[in-house]
DNA sequence: TGAGCAACGTTATAACATTACTTATCTTCA
DNA sequence: TGAAGATAAGTAATGTTATAACGTTGCTCA
């Protein structure tokens, strides 16, 4: 059950002008599980290779559509959302929690909050990191007394393509997965 | 069916340090609805307010239950969601998406998008505008070449109190209502 | 050889949100 | 007055996202 549409992707870090293959990237999360001494499983590097694939924040719903047509058995809710769970505590996934949907981290190495800008119309999305933003909200948050755990910067807009594109509301959809064999 | 707990909350915004009491904000809402020419509903106000009492972010459900037992007749999700629609197009209310609840605005007449943070012990949730965040996440759209359209900052951690309550993970609660009368 | 553990399977259900259609209420103007 | 139109709310059903609770598998290691 080879995998399709395994393409490179630009990193949108403006930080990093290189090209990111799924394949390169699923190759280090592997790396670095083996470093941590934690397992990447078979499911779990199946559902990270999808989230490279699908190049837009994609539901655990549409997951597991796809999983049941790539795997030999059907898979459930609570399987998916623990391997999720998993990618995002090792930080190869974040979720974005605007639209209940996950995308691949571009840079697991990193392990620091990003910020995000997400296409309403074609659900590109682009992840930076801004130490500035994030000295800003720890500013505030020694004003208001608050002792901080989690960043969620999440903005939602245009992407470039769609502005030139003369896209305002048209389409809706993004990737899709080519299934089967 | 008078309100209960109908009592000041310290604005959380260090750029306003007075107090708000519920019910004047309230009136706020019902005065720019009439200078917008709209209408605040019995059932938005109600809601409005039990936002306002609750001091932590509200689930939709939660309103439900309290609205079934405050109203004459029980109160289905699709009433409560689109009252809550309408108050968040107005300004007056605030969704957090980090935990699919609604939060009351301290200052629906200013129209911008705010910071938040949120205690994930005691809910308790501080809502603030800072327009040097605005600033930088433009910038970076500017170079991603996004149009924004609106800002989503969630901060999670541990608020003041919980901190100096030695909280770090027990309660889960916050305020609830008095129901009845 | 079976205790311990991590991962995954499975059923059920909780929690959050919307669709589609109906009913009520209010306004306005012929 | 009362018909037409607009706005808001009622209701049933359903869709979507997430977790609880418990069982199974397969591996490691004493």
């Amino acid at each position: 059950m080879a995998l399709q549409l395994i393409r490179p992707q630009p990193c949108t870090d403006p930080k990093c002008r290189g090209q990111h293959a799924p394949a390169e990237r699923v190759a280090l999360a592997k790396s670095l599980c083996g470093t941590r001494g934690v397992q990447l499983t078979e499911l779990r590097r199946q559902i990270l290779e999808l989230l490279w694939e699908s190049g837009r924040p994609t539901g655990a719903y549409e997951l597991i559509e796809v999983l049941k047509l790539r795997r030999p058995r059907p898979v459930w809710p609570p399987t998916v959302y623990r391997a999720l769970e998993f990618l995002i505590c090792q930080g190869f996934v974040w979720k974005i929690e605007s639209r209940n949907a996950y995308v691949p981290c571009a840079h697991p190495e990193r392990q620091r909050d990003c910020l995000f800008f997400i296409c309403t119309n074609c659900g590109a999305t682009a992840e930076l990191e801004d130490l500035r933003v994030e000295q800003l909200l720890a500013e505030n948050a020694t004003v208001l007394g608050y002792r901080v755990k989690r960043r969620v910067v999440e903005v939602e807009g245009t992407c470039a393509r769609c502005i030139a594109a003369g896209a305002a509301g048209a389409e809706k959809g993004g990737a899709r997965w080519k299934v089967g064999i």
